[in-house]
RNA sequence: GCCGGGAUGGCGGAAUUGGUAGACGCGCUAGACUUAGGAUCUAGUAUCGAAAGGUGUGCAGGUUCGAGUCCUGUUCCCGGCACCA
């Protein structure tokens, strides 16, 4: 039996049967179509797979009822299972999507099978750069592009069958998802960090306290400053760290410029971020590369007095305990102090150093790694542990974004010093002995590593942690220096000059920025013409000069948010998503957190969000939970990375390579339930594995196979029996199916719960007679991976509920149990032979038997047995010699 | 350079966590049904060997009655960070 469609007309195709057990069916395919290939179907997916889409969508059946909801029950327990939701591209889905997506389907399926209110939400990244870019290209506006970018998006997730609630779809430029996005900056824009309870609060307490308008703007959490940032004249934009390489790849220019921005002080969270880590059941992976980003490390300040000048330099170290060897400092091209100390017949060297360092990137600097260079300043610091003058130098391998901007340098134990100390001929002094019996005296290279203090005064003899400590505290009763810890996380940069972002709810008068009523949120961007770039870093709603300007003589901040902000908080919004007076009402919230500090039970998405979307998140949700707006203090609980799906040719998929599939294109081929089947049964979820169209075939015959278990033609097998199932071969099949199943689903290991729904469909296969029920239970467990087909065979079966709808089936545990077992019998634990056994043998049995074997005997003829292993149930191994 | 992850048949991958290596699928071989097969079904398929049997989880050692799994060293591949003081 062959199923033939229009499978590429586009529209709902009208199958016709046509049956090839004569030539009249080849004749009437080859009149029907031009290849065969596109149109043979193994059963007619191409029909029920809309059919029941359709059902699902007009029967809400995946709808979840909350707080507020007629039909909510309380006593449920809740899972929440999140997907990271996609940037609707122009180039609609990618074969990577539906990976984590069925993943999250399967669960979420599964946990409602299992008694859970399960919420399953999607939604539309919707804003960002690409979508500008589109616009500029296009005459187009943003708005449009993208809601036709959704759509399309959209059909393409209804024709996998997910089981989405559509009802709380959301898109982070909708007006409404927009306003609270706003009204979050300005929760975060009203708060302060409060050191003392290490959490943020409002800033009216400090009002109260008296403190002044400009005491409060230095502290808030949005906040503006005047940072060196990325620059790109062409994308008319400021970026992100994080977001440079990506565009410089695609041939944008980026520059370094010193520019007026806003940034959110997301250091303040720096320890937090990195301690509640461990609440979290992330990969470990992600967590070391979350702290690895913000970079704690823990060691000193130390001030050193500058010879002749009034003023101290500040330098962080971790290793305090080597002062006595810091023979000069080194400050960063860009540090202030620069300036002031550089004696007058070393000004203009250090100026055309300067020059050439802001004309390099950061990156220009990290290539010359191995290079070192510099200028002398002229000046002389004194180190605070012996008086002695060492000079400062100037260099490129000191960055002023961290620590100070200024370090000691300690060349005999720091590798980077020692290179700049053997270029310049400075003095390199040993003060630490390693623990190895290394010479002192044949050092050539730095000794980084821990070990005795020596040529250290007062610290002469200390192993290294001591030293530190003592040293710390010696410089803190002389107040030259503090303990203290450093992180290399810097405070986000948070405002883009773009358009198609959310405004900043701020206005400006006589210099300085307020917040906009909530009354007045949400504040939307005004339509512009021309969106292109200036040249100028001037934000592009500059132009809009109306809506910039405000009847009482302030004006409109023109920054735009970055793409970031609306992704911060949408797993909130889903809970809620229609509630016009609240972010999230406090019973859904209530309802959807629980006891774990996670408020998202599962959160499926791709690596690449593992410190920038996954750390924006948490803090904002921190934020957040400090002001008392949500009762957990972390987002998402666990966390499940997918593994990059690679083009058939083992490289990362890309246009230019050509090695792209497309969903829609297997959906139409194969149907949704191979597909989805086929990205489970690929391997294992996290894992990085090769595209394979045969392996699509592979289970798309799997799928065939349960079909033809049911039927024979387009009617009901006669195999297929009301009958109790009397094979208990074939029962014990049906229970370790449902129980592994179940298992392995709880483990997120689909692929091996696919093969044994194989082994089972092989055993129906197989067998004489298919009891219904137990088919059934089969066809259930197989449902959220295969909604569609399962839906189908049990509804032509005689099925009145759709299985969607069923409870998972439990396993029984006696249908499990086995009363003969194979017992391994291995001669010095190589395998000898394998004998039929009572499942409860004991040793006795068990030697009675082993050695009734000849194969056995065979091995130990000529040799003395030593001992006997016998695992009941097992192995019985002989030792001998 | 530093930090993670990985290496199992021709291919994707299994292996109850120390107990029969290669489940399941792809591919391949042979057969059956066919005018036909890129459909379906049956059997086989790590490797050497005619067989008995031997050898096999990147490589070299070690622990153990027994190691893909644990320990030590090492090579290669992938990802991240990269002068972070």
């Amino acid at each position: 039996m062959v199923w033939i469609s229009e499978a590429d007309s586009g529209s709902p195709a009208v199958p016709v049967r046509v049956f090839l057990f004569n030539g009249v069916g080849i004749r009437k395919l080859a009149c029907l179509s031009q290849t065969m290939s596109d149109t043979r179907k193994p059963f007619p997916f191409p029909e029920f797979e809309p059919k029941w889409q359709a059902r699902w969508e007009s029967e809400k059946t995946f709808r979840t009822a909350g707080p507020g909801d007629a039909d909510f029950d309380p006593g449920k327990p809740k899972y929440y299972v999140l997907d990271m939701f996609p940037y609707p591209s122009g180039s609609g889905l990618h074969v990577g999507h539906p990976e984590g997506y069925t993943a999250t389907d399967i669960v979420g399926r599964y946990k409602r099978m299992m008694g859970f209110n399960v919420l399953h939400p999607m939604g539309y990244d919707s804003f960002g750069l690409p979508a500008e870019q589109y616009a500029i290209k296009t005459g187009q506006h943003p708005a449009i592009t993208t809601a036709a970018n959704i759509e399309n998006f959209r059909r393409q997730l209804k024709s996998l069958g997910f089981g989405y609630d559509w009802d709380r779809e959301i898109a982070t430029t909708d007006p409404e998802y927009v306003r609270w996005t706003q009204w979050i900056f300005l929760q975060i824009y009203g708060s302060y960090f409060c050191e003392v309870e290490n959490k943020a609060k409002p800033v009216t307490e400090l009002e109260a306290k008296g403190w002044t308008r400009e005491q409060i703007d230095e502290v808030r959490l949005a906040f503006v400053a005047d940072t060196p940032v990325w620059w790109s004249p062409d994308l008319g934009t400021v970026l992100a760290n994080e977001e440079v390489e990506e565009w410089k790849s695609k041939g944008h220019i980026v520059e370094r410029r010193p520019l007026r921005q806003w940034m959110l002080r997301i250091t303040k969270y720096s320890q937090r971020l990195i301690d509640e880590l461990d609440t979290l059941d992330w990969p470990e992976g992600i967590k070391l590369l979350q702290k690895n980003w913000i970079g704690r490390s823990e060691g000193a300040s130390v001030q050193f007095e500058i010879a002749d000048f009034d003023t101290e330099i500040e330098v962080f170290t971790t290793r305090p305990d080597t002062l006595f060897g810091a023979t000069y400092m080194v400050l960063a091209p860009e540090h202030p102090l620069v300036a002031r100390i550089t004696t007058a017949d070393q000004t203009s060297a250090v100026e055309a150093y300067q020059k050439a360092c802001a004309s390099k990137s950061d990156l220009d600097r990290g290539d010359l790694n191995k290079d070192k260079s510099g200028v002398f300043t002229g000046a002389f610091a004194i180190n605070p542990v012996n008086d002695e003058q060492i000079p400062i130098w100037i260099a490129d391998y000191v960055m002023m974004g961290y620590g100070t901007g200024a370090i000691m340098a300690v060349p005999a134990h720091d590798e980077r010093d020692w290179e700049f100390a053997k270029r310049f001929a400075l003095p390199i002094k040993m003060v630490v002995a390693l623990d190895s019996n290394q010479p002192l005296d044949a050092l050539d290279e730095a000794t980084p590593g821990h070990g005795t203090a020596m040529n250290s005064g007062f610290l002469d003899g200390l192993p290294t942690a001591e030293a530190k400590a003592k040293m710390i505290d010696w410089l803190e009763s002389r107040s030259k220096g503090t303990r203290r810890i450093q992180f290399k996380l810097r405070d986000w940069l948070f405002s883009r000059q773009r358009y198609w972002g959310e405004p900043f709810p701020i206005t400006w008068k006589d210099g300085q920025h307020h917040a906009i009523p909530e009354s007045e949120l949400p504040l939307l961007a005004p339509p512009l013409d021309d969106y292109k770039p200036s040249g100028t870093p001037e934000p592009i709603l500059t132009k809009a000069a109306d809506w910039v300007r405000l009847p009482d003589g302030s004006t409109r901040e023109t920054n735009t948010m970055p793409q970031w902000a609306g992704s911060c908080w949408y797993y909130l919004r889903y809970c809620d998503p229609t509630n016009n007076g609240r972010l999230i009402s406090q019973e859904a919230e209530d309802y959807w957190s629980d006891e774990k500090p996670g408020m998202v039970d599962l959160y499926v998405g791709g690596t690449e969000h593992a410190v920038l979307h996954l750390l924006y998140a948490r803090f904002w949700h921190k934020v957040l939970y400090d002001l008392g707006h949500v009762r957990t203090p972390e987002p998402f609980q666990k966390l499940v990375n997918q593994g990059l799906i690679l083009g058939e040719d083992g490289v990362k998929m890309s246009k230019s390579r050509g090695n792209v599939v497309n969903p829609d294109d297997v959906v139409s081929e194969y149907g949704a339930d191979s597909l989805r089947l086929y990205e489970m049964f690929m391997g294992p979820l996290e894992q990085v594995k090769p595209w394979q169209m045969k392996g699509v075939e592979g289970v798309s015959r799997f799928l065939a196979r349960v079909w033809r278990v049911a039927f024979e033609e387009d009617t009901v097998s006669s195999k297929i029996q009301d009958v109790p199932c009397t094979d208990p071969a074939l029962l014990r099949t049906v229970h370790e199916t449902l129980k592994k199943v179940g298992e392995d689903i709880e483990k997120l290991s689909f692929n091996t719960a696919i093969s044994q729904m194989m082994i089972c469909t092989n055993a129906f296969t197989q067998a004489e007679v298919v009891p219904l029920k137990e088919f059934i239970q089969l066809l259930t467990v197989l449902n959220p991976f295969a909604p569609h087909l399962t839906e189908e065979i049990h509804a032509r079966l005689g099925g009145k509920t759709m299985l969607s709808e069923a409870t998972w089936p439990r396993y029984d545990e006696a249908a499990l149990v086995r009363n003969e077992i194979e017992l391994v019998v291995q001669v010095n634990g190589k395998l000898r032979d394998r004998l039929m056994v009572s499942k409860d043998i004991d040793e006795e049995a068990a030697k009675a038997a082993a050695f009734a074997s000849a194969k056995v005997m065979e091995h130990l003829e000529g040799k003395t047995i030593r001992k006997i292993v016998f695992i009941p149930g097992k192995i019985f191994n002989i030792v001998a010699n």
